[in-house]
DNA sequence: CTAAGTCATGTGTAATTGCACATAATAGTG
DNA sequence: CACTATTATGTGCAATTACACATGACTTAG
């Protein structure tokens, strides 16, 4: 590897022990080659375009969202998808009122434990989640022109590890 | 490159041209396998744990991030931090509010522009920065444990060519 | 089988955020 | 030099969010 925050690499032992100028700490260290910095930038972007469209169609971005994670796995309980869509339960359970005014989704509570909300995409919800799809997926080809598939690949291995290490017990 | 999406490689002609299962519209598409949920994920499982213990210490994360912007560039404009904070100009605004009584900066008008607000750490924000910074870098090292130097670089790259390309004109 | 413990969700309340607009200051134009 | 346009910031207001707690439902120990 290169040189990274004045040390030559010979001093350095391992490729993971001294993370120089990525290290928030560093003396070094700028945001613009921060990762998790460009990670909130690079998300930021994708999504400020993209709330603006949604929006004309009556969507906001924590709604999309809860469409996305519902698509996958239906019926869905509150914090299911709280867990999944990055928020709060309580934040969930009224984002879930106002998808229900919109007639977006049903919830149900679970036969055998009624303590459970499920909720599910109507076929309402269905269509107006194909109709977004479509400006979703342009905007995604926008953000990834010129990256080849093998570094989105790359990408998506570091990003998975990131998240896994997080995942494990807390800082102190 | 391997298959994606049921294509078999020799079927794509070009690494760029076909998303596969990375594009949120494909039929195949996982949130798992996103890039850009896995953004996110992996910030906001970042700044989950270390939001706690920044709050023990009386610093919210957008009071933080203002800080990390400031130690870059002093003073910087409302305006500017901002843009480099991705929030909103009003709530900048109304953040510094909260720095000034807690006496972590100082605003002043440009001599020169005088609609220009001029915001500087004070020798108390300079302090209290020092103080998180170690707590920063031990989050930092705990999310990049197993993963490679030339890993990171690799994923600055990407990230970097995601934000120069989403900075481009918008979708439609 | 009953009581304590745990779990999933909903609600009151305060804080934060963004939008739209107002205000003040500078730049540009004829 | 006056007048319009643009720029930077601050503020009223509505919407959103999170925290703390309450409620109802299931689980488990004894």
């Amino acid at each position: 590897m290169k040189a990274v925050s004045g040390k030559r690499s010979q001093d350095i032992v391992e490729d993971q022990i001294d993370r120089g100028d990525y290290n928030p700490s560093s003396a070094t260290f700028r945001l613009a080659n921060s990762p998790f910095y460009l990670m909130a930038h690079a998300d930021f972007k994708y999504h400020e375009d993209m709330d603006k469209v949604l929006h004309k169609h009556g969507v906001s971005k924590p709604i999309y969202r809860v469409m996305t994670v519902l698509r996958e796995r239906q019926p869905a309980s509150i914090g299911a998808i709280a867990e999944a869509a990055l928020t709060k339960r309580s934040t969930i359970s009224r984002i879930i009122d106002r998808m229900l005014e919109q007639g977006l989704v049903t919830a149900e509570p679970n036969a055998e434990d009624n303590r459970i909300t499920e909720v599910t995409l109507t076929p309402a919800g269905e269509q107006r989640l194909r109709k977004l799809t479509p400006i979703v997926g342009r905007q995604f080809m926008r953000a990834m022109d010129g990256i080849s598939n093998r570094d989105i690949a790359h990408l998506l291995r570091t990003l998975q590890k990131i998240s896994a290490n997080l995942s494990k017990l807390p800082i102190e």
